[in-house]
DNA sequence: ACACCTTCGTTCGAATTTGAACAACAGGAG
DNA sequence: CTCCTGTTGTTCAAATTCGAACGAAGGTGT
């Protein structure tokens, strides 16, 4: 019987998931990290932020909110938005209801850098994970995660 | 028709999978780093050392061997190794059949620190995602991200 | 108006990571 | 043996990351 001081460690097959899934990681972002620093100068971190840029109004968001779209510190958010605007790509607006409120918004040449590197990176995104599995996999993988993704949300509030 | 200019961009079943991938993987890696390190205070790098040469025979592995096994750079190992050598967790020796090689091996106060990390580790490892799949959805998970990690392993060589 | 608690974004120092360059060695072809 | 190519682990500088501390506002209750 299970004592309840011995954990239950992980049988094979939960074994075999955990370490594919922190193997895929770790291989996946080093691939494209490295594709997308030597197609586009941009880290994936950067792309990211133009990407989320992109999906919201006037292409501007809060940094508070930005950094946790994008499951990062808001001291390192601090530091990517500062590349990024060295680079011309982003831009600071201060927000009208909030004098603290920092808007970071894209700005024309970031919506160009953009668009030159995603067609790149969704290829390789889609050579290296997503055609690589099959609709149902796919299927799985969105439903499992997201519910995983959902809770750590979630506890991160409380 | 499709054009061979326009790339094919992710559905929405295909941008779900890959979103939930990427915030399950970088929620996960925040709370477990957060976990190990306040528990034991070992990063999760570190503790992934101390497993990797836990399951090896002599609790030794060569330092480009083990590298690859992290999936990280061999700089970076040099790095850790060094930590957990002035933590007293770990040692090198040098392999006898080469001289250039380099054995990190487990002590047995590493041994005792990861036997006493593993079960806070594996229990949050189960709560946040193992015990939230069901059996089908991790079985689709270990054999989909099993196949994706195998290929970008033959990339690399490449 | 006042005190109180929260939120916002930045700054700071410390830790970590990476790729390139490097020196030393291994292994084979000639 | 000797040259050549590939490997091994480390060092180095640069870039990035995080958490804690911070100053400055917001917002609420009294």
């Amino acid at each position: 019987m299970p004592s309840l001081n011995e954990p239950r460690w992980l049988d094979q097959d939960e074994m075999a998931a955990w370490r594919g899934f922190v193997a895929a990681s770790n291989l996946l972002n080093r691939r494209l990290e490295r594709q997308l620093k030597e197609d586009s100068g941009l880290s994936h971190t950067q792309y990211e932020i133009l990407v989320h840029l992109s999906g919201a109004p006037a292409g501007s968001l809060r940094m508070t909110e930005l950094a946790e779209k994008l499951i990062t510190s808001k001291s390192g958010l601090t530091y990517q938005v500062t590349q990024l605007e060295r680079m011309g790509l982003v831009g600071r607006r201060s927000c009208p209801s909030d004098v603290r409120g920092v808007f970071a918004e894209l700005t024309d040449q970031g919506r160009e850098a953009l668009r030159q590197a995603a067609p790149g990176h969704v290829a390789l995104v889609r050579e290296l994970l997503i055609d690589v599995l099959s609709r149902e996999q796919l299927a799985v993988l969105a439903e499992g995660l997201g519910e995983v993704s959902a809770r750590l949300r979630l506890d991160d509030r409380a």
